[in-house]
DNA sequence: AGCGTTACCGGTAACGTTCCCGGTAGAATC
DNA sequence: GATTCTACCGGGAACGTTACCGGTAACGCT
């Protein structure tokens, strides 16, 4: 009870057809100023909405974005936020969906949400993914899609992501400036690109400073707080000793931080330690360690941008053919 | 191009009517095997997936619920897990929208969702919120609606919430187990009921083990790191120096532990602290600091699962009507 | 007087689906 | 042989909206 009002009431009402009422209601020309103002102070009365079912059904537009990342936490929410952000603003409603960092979870929210749901995607792929199969219908429908913070090579599509050869860059950096000399990087998985890159950045500042890294000082071990425990508990037992940690991600820069307490260490006295933001956590802390700061939220605004440029670039093709 | 098959296309090609395709693909009686077998081959050829857009247009529902949040942060984002998990079970996909805490972007939130985009509403209200008339429409509408988390009394719906009580009771008892004497409670801000609760189920505990509070102990401050490390240091510098702080949210007692860093204390040996979680910095940053648990996944499967019954009782009413 | 313009408005199809009501052919029943 | 069943299928309407085409007055112009 109580339903909605539609078109066909106003029209009803009023004693003229739904054609006109659409008309009067979006401004269009070819209507009465009466009929116009007559229809539209009716719709205010009855708080008429427009059901965007039925207009995307028409239209075959939903204007709404499908977001899937693998979790939330801090930084993804934050670059959502920035999605949320330009899509609102251009009329897009977001639809934001968690794979759980799971690959069949990644799938069926694909498959949902491509059931006529939503114009296009914005995704970050979970770390379970390998195949890209489910991505691809995307692309056949010719929706836009792009990709954001984890992007892999394999994947084809409009991409957005941090330079984190930069980051690693200004973490060299910034220790180099402190006056740390033997600087040890933890870095991840040999394979993730991700980690790859921000060693990488990190290397050429040594470089660039003159100063050779000693090779038992780069230790590739696993993405979490207890690897790097271990693998600190290692470097500071070692004869050479580092006097600095660059740690690629902050979950790591905290078990780093836990094996420099436990050796009686304090940072950034005997020690530097720089993390890689994606936790607020390490500013909170204490002091004494740093953190490369992620842009999340203006990366979150411009995959959302070139989303919609996507979007209308399609359109206008569409127009010509 | 390459645009979805309906079922229009297959009834084309199989020279048979859309309503037989229909049935057919939903397993309806009234169909023979042989076309049934030649319905299902062909649609999985053309990889056909039903419209969910017609289909919601013509069953007046959308199987998809709206979230609103004030934000994304670690405790809401893993409530919001729990809902998507529940939610997506039920077959149900939900649409995520933060309001940033702002009372504006939630109206628009809400109007949004409610132009026929979902059936029903699960929300956290926004700090900024003292009015609730964007929400009646919902009711008007008579559409499902439960509240979470950050509930309001003046708004009148279903809700899950955390038992704050229990909370702060277990924050007291734990302390006072650990032999502290002078508790002091970092409490928030006098008109939220959040922060009461906590400190009424802290009181109850303390008055279980016949322990009294300085009434100087009992600090109403602003709710953020800041206001926390200032009244922290206050109470360190006061002759009747407690041995123990409750703070009512883990920001505070992140500020409270600099403070007592800063006075070159130590914890749990010089001085107690216990949180309240809304982040997962606590069990991280150092031994001696606790946190009470909030089942922020357990809260958010359990607003879902009372949507859903909401939902249903809704459906078995109208039926009889 | 006849014609074209302008300013409105209405009818209908379409978007993709389901639901309800009929219809038809063959088999079974009497 | 006439009837009722059963099993299957098709036709239309409906959901709420817009797009397209056509129509009708009133007016002005020659």
């Amino acid at each position: 009870m109580n339903k909605q009002a539609t078109i066909k009431d106003i029209a009803k009402a009023l004693k003229i057809s739904t054609s006109t009422v659409s008309r009067a209601l979006r401004d269009a020309p070819d209507v009465n100023k009466d009929t116009r103002n007559a229809v539209v102070s009716l719709s205010e009365e009855l708080s008429y909405q427009p059901s965007r079912l039925a207009l995307s059904l028409q239209q075959k537009q939903t204007h709404t974005i499908g977001v899937i990342v693998p979790n939330l936490d801090y930084v993804i929410a934050t670059m959502v936020k920035g999605i949320d952000e330009v899509a609102l603003e251009a009329g897009y409603t977001v639809m934001v969906c968690q794979s759980n960092e799971s690959f069949g979870r990644e799938m069926v929210n694909t498959r949902r949400l491509l059931d006529s749901l939503v114009d296009g995607f914005i995704i970050s792929v979970s770390s379970e993914t390998k195949v890209f199969d489910h991505f691809k219908k995307i692309q056949q429908k010719n929706m836009p899609m792009v990709v954001f913070d984890r992007v892999s090579a394999d994947l084809v599509a409009p991409k957005v992501k941090l330079d984190n050869a930069e980051g690693g860059w200004l973490a060299g950096e910034h220790l180099v400036e402190q006056g740390y000399k033997r600087i040890a990087v933890l870095a991840g998985p040999k394979n993730l690109a991700i980690s790859n890159e921000r060693l990488e950045g990190c290397l050429k500042a040594l470089k660039r400073h003159k100063i050779k890294m000693d090779p038992s000082h780069l230790i590739h071990c696993g993405f979490n707080q207890q690897n790097a425990f271990e693998a600190t508990m290692d470097l500071l037992r070692s004869r050479t000793r580092p006097d600095a940690i660059f740690t690629i991600s902050d979950r790591m820069a905290i078990g780093a931080m836990l094996a420099i307490k436990e050796k009686g260490l304090t940072m950034p006295k005997d020690i530097g330690l720089v993390g890689f933001n994606n936790e607020p956590v390490t500013s909170l802390v204490t002091p004494g360690i740093s953190s490369v700061e992620q842009p999340a939220f203006e990366i979150g605004k411009a995959a959302a941008k070139l989303f919609l440029e996507q979007m209308h670039h399609d359109e206008d093709l569409s127009h010509i053919e």
